[in-house]
DNA sequence: TACTCTACTTACTCGCGCGTAAGTTTACGG
DNA sequence: CCGTAAACTTACGCGCGAGTAAGTAGAGTA
């Protein structure tokens, strides 16, 4: 009696992935110290011994999370582009999928952008990931201004800007440009490319 | 005997900043919740119970160390704005001094920006200051850009752009061009006026 | 000199949350 | 159908850190 039958044994692949959900979504809500490994396990819907055997210490699960959800956005951002493509277009198809990426991953970015720079042992590793991508972009603003010796703070720049408009659309929902984020993106890389329009 | 003549009592408002510097420190170099009490306390050179006399809880002293450093601020730049300054020229001295104060003020920084955006209570209160920022910003925008309807997201994308200049520079403090934040600032307007300088 | 208010301390309590020991059930390969 | 390995649980120990009780000492005031 009290069989749930839904409830069944999961192989450890599966499980692992629904532990890494519960993972951030707790974290995203709550950051890493004020979240519970009891709360993950619970969310998970799995006792917290379970995790420690598949996943290790808070500190390795809160790592696994930032490396997954890190591989997806570089992963949704960076596929897109080919090299054929020309290099203004390149830039704002990157802008396009980061915000769609932030609109539909909230608690991934939160987790990877809000919840633990600046504490170690993580700052450390959010700011390869971060510079990882921000290579990339590096990469693309290159080809646009090669005359430019060395456009790596207009790279950081644009991170941020970009980071910032992510968090604004994901703040106002309601009131940001037309409700399209790829809208929003083609304004930003037009304001990159032309700059602010005087007159 | 074992007088130490250097530690003498000290009227509350003086040992109140002094509790705040050290707060500021901690709260700083490890995020809020790996921060203790008893760390903060030894730090400001005072027990325990003195900090809780006089700032309240672990969650009031954040909160208050959140205030104090965002009016600082607020205060170092905007208040070398003047009403009769071109527009241009406001936005490039309100980023210099942005990026000086971040330079100057590092620990103060981390507290506003890294350590706690996204964990409640505090994620409200640090929007707010930032928002209360971000206000000023567009108004200066909106008087470079009298013909656009709406500068906000430009605001937002402007200020994401100049906290990861800022991070930028903190990061690698001797790669930054001529390891001068008044150059970096006066780049970054260029780039916001005339945009990428193409061909 | 006594009175008192403020600055300051030592020495606790107590709950929360990480991590684990030890045991139980289900699947599945032989 | 049986053994064994993998999936899973309950029920703890134990340390750390927020917050406090209860008291001491010095400095201004009458």
């Amino acid at each position: 009696m009290s069989v749930d039958p839904t409830v069944k044994r999961l192989p450890r692949a599966v499980r692992e992935q629904q532990m890494l959900d519960a993972a951030v979504r707790v974290f995203s809500r709550l950051g890493y110290h004020a979240a519970s490994m009891d709360e993950i396990a619970e969310t998970a819907g799995i006792s917290k011994p379970m995790v420690y055997a598949y996943l290790g210490t808070k500190e390795e699960l809160f790592i696994a999370c930032l490396h997954r959800e890190g591989a997806r956005l570089t992963e949704a951002v960076f596929a897109v582009l080919s090299d054929d493509m020309p290099p203004e277009q390149q830039l704002r198809r990157a802008i396009e999928e980061f915000l769609q990426f932030v609109v539909n991953h909230r608690d991934g970015w939160s987790v990877l952008h809000r919840q633990a720079r600046g504490q170690e042992p993580f700052a450390g590793e959010i700011a390869e990931i971060r510079r990882s991508w921000i290579g990339h972009l590096t990469t693309v603003l290159a080809r646009i201004t090669p005359d430019v010796p060395d456009v790596t703070p207009g790279a950081y720049a644009l991170a941020g800007a970009v980071e910032s408009l992510a968090d604004w659309i994901v703040e106002f929902p309601d009131r940001h440009v037309g409700r399209d984020p790829d809208l929003t993106a083609a304004r930003l890389t037009d304001l990159i490319l032309n700059g602010l329009p005087r007159q």
